[in-house]
DNA sequence: GTAATAAGTCAAGACAATTGACTTAATAAG
DNA sequence: CTTATTAAGTCAATTGTCTTGACTTATTAC
């Protein structure tokens, strides 16, 4: 007999999922602290001396971990410094965006080792999902000529692509209409790779590449507010990428603001889109990021106009990012050019008064993250990578996986 | 030689964090799902019949779980379902507002067991603190006259207070100003009553008790908008109350909003305290509960002009929260009668569109929490409850306390 | 009346962290 | 130069907790 009211539980844990779990912490520790001896690890992770040994032991079998030199710090026995093992572990990223798909392929301290971009051709999902695979079969093969069993370490694949994923009608953006949402392409791109497929939205990306590699490196608290062509939030909450209920959250970008009597989603006003738009340029031109950087740095009136205008926004929005989340910091990122999040940064400031404003803070309220247009590449890549090795609730789960 | 840089690591776990955890994992199971017999526990959480059979052997003999009578439900060996002991444990819930202190006493399953209410006198926190720990005492004292065995099974005393904490200018509340903030309430409270003290801002603690006991029962991701003295939201993301770098997260009643060329903290506009002012009324008014009850029931034309300004920033606070952390269901709660409450939830409908529009939703975007002017303190409560009893992250580190 | 099914127990085993004594290698003090 | 002290790290035995597979019990289906 089915009672058909399904019974609603957490997952219990077991031996494998405490070993699990304690193997991430000393990764996640290496990557936070650099080098670590055993001792130290033993004191910062509440382990026994005896357990740490037996996990660096196996890690280093495992060839995610090395040895340094051993160093003297006065009495007692010199320590021996273990570090992360960059090719212990590569992933590759993909950022699908409108006008452009870019793959990566990332080691497990984040460095990029291989870069390739594509245009996507008008064709749709049909057509676009073979110059994908083809892109990220390139990227592989590469990274395969110059780092040996590099597809023995491959952990996974990671996509980023703007969200929000799973709702009706996507605002009114004519590029995710129709056929990218509804394709199946993450099952696509696992068939066509082999490899483990994660999808994040592009935001989540770039706060996931500023937690490997940038900012919010080593920050439990964070939030990086992205301009893109869209906008968006990644959410770092308790160490983790926080993902909402559908792994929608910090999609800010069709927040509605009211201005005037009528109201305007936030990504017309503050986004790149907009920027494009106020400039009339064409965003599928692919020197327009270099010609925008050039004409910041230059101080464009025109470019100031808007730089005035998003500022606004953005300034009350990272108020209320502040107040809602109550962050050790705020990043600005995206892939926006270089010169032109400096001038938007500085257009920023102030910020506006609110709770994050307390004694005793150790990081700035507001800070630029990685100058690269590349960093949601690198964070989508950095997915995988933070699953397989990062600490996490989930993982230590038995129905992890 | 001290390095002097302190290394920064996760704790890692061991055996009693695993057992720590998949106990609370049962007595979680058993709060959602009633009761279950070993097999249902077993199955729902990936452990075996024998480590369930072993957990709630010794769950019982602490008194947390009892067997029911054997159900027959098909073939095969009838089960016994097992379910809490409500009077497992115990603890205290305090909420300190402006203008009234309320303790009570509330067991395992939430159940509300004793109310004692006082006034707070205006002397300040240290004649305050005098009043408040013989009114946590009465309560105790009468909770050991109706339970035997309360005291020793007493978990500890949840305190909920407006936030937000750790702010120097603390917005324009006079209430909040200077002493209370600086006073240290919780170590004089840990001090008199020689339990665990742990605080809440008040609308966590809504969210806490809507988690326990009410609307987000069982449910993962769940915003608890808060409508009280002050306005805020109790945030649960991932199955945890989510508090911030600082504890602060939530605290929306700062959030400025911009509209007519100036900027106002949404607390100005949308709280009981923009109410009572709309009705000149006096805050400390014992009867005025009671009394805003009866208009709003009555559909008073005063009460309504504020309802329907006050819902337009709620709707659009939804819109925000929604956008924002892509909850499964919005909880409308706080200390406001009843009455208001339903006219508030009418005139916030039809919500603005979001990414919550979503097909095959569970449970609606938006609906009401528990209407008992008590649930701050019920939630104040539920905090050491939850503490001791729920599944989380922290809870098998071996840092934990 | 017998087979099938499901709940639950028993006893041995496996796994991973802990414990306490021990080894090693350095500096500090006399 | 010798010895004490300190700290890193190892060894071997132990402990705590979950798992395994066989077994018992109680019920319904045929």
């Amino acid at each position: 007999m089915n009672d058909s009211r399904p019974i609603r539980a957490k997952s219990g844990t077991n031996h494998e999922g405490t070993s699990a779990h304690n193997r991430r912490v000393m990764i996640d520790a290496l990557r936070i602290n650099g080098e670590l001896s055993r001792a130290d690890l033993a004191r910062a992770t509440w382990l026994t001396k005896q357990t740490v040994s037996n996990i660096i032991e196996e890690l280093e079998r495992d060839g995610l971990v090395r040895s340094q030199e051993p160093v003297r710090k006065g009495r007692g026995q010199p320590s021996t410094p273990y570090g992360l093992v960059p090719e212990g572990a590569f992933a590759i990223g993909l950022q699908i965006d409108r006008h452009v798909t870019r793959a990566v392929a990332v080691d497990l301290i984040g460095s990029v080792l291989m870069r390739a971009e594509a245009g996507l051709p008008p064709g749709g999902p049909s057509t676009g999902a073979k110059v994908i695979l083809d892109l990220v079969a390139d990227v592989r093969s590469k990274l395969a000529g110059i780092v040996q069993q590099s597809e023995k370490r491959m952990v996974g694949l990671g996509v980023a692509m703007p969200g929000p994923f799973g709702v009706a009608g996507s605002g009114d953006d004519p590029w995710m209409m129709e056929a990218w949402q509804k394709f199946p392409l993450l099952e696509r791109l696992a068939a066509g790779t082999g490899l483990d497929v994660g999808l994040q939205n592009d935001a989540a990306a770039a706060a996931t590449a500023e937690r490997m590699v940038g900012a919010a490196h080593g920050v439990d608290h964070a939030v990086c507010l992205f301009v893109g062509y869209g906008i968006g939030a990644g959410l770092i909450l308790n160490g983790e990428l926080y993902r909402g209920a559908n792994g929608n959250a910090g999609e800010i970008g069709m927040a509605l603001l009211f201005a005037d009597g009528k109201s305007t989603p936030l990504e017309h006003r503050a986004s790149l889109a907009s920027l494009y738009q106020h400039l009339s340029a064409d965003p599928a031109d692919p020197h327009l990021h270099a010609r925008i950087n050039d004409l910041a740095s230059r101080g464009d009136p025109n470019i100031k106009t808007w730089i005035e205008a998003a500022a606004v926004d953005l300034r009350w929005s990272i108020h209320l990012i502040e107040t809602v989340f109550d962050p050790q910091t705020v990043i600005l990122c995206g892939s926006a050019p270089e010169a032109l999040v400096k001038r938007l940064i500085a257009a920023i400031g102030p910020l506006l008064p609110s709770i994050a404003e307390r004694p005793g803070r150790m990081l700035p309220r507001l800070q630029p993250g990685m100058a690269d247009p590349w960093s949601v590449a690198i964070g989508a890549a950095a997915g995988p990578i933070s699953r397989a090795f990062d600490p996490r609730f989930a993982a230590i789960l038995k129905d992890f996986l």
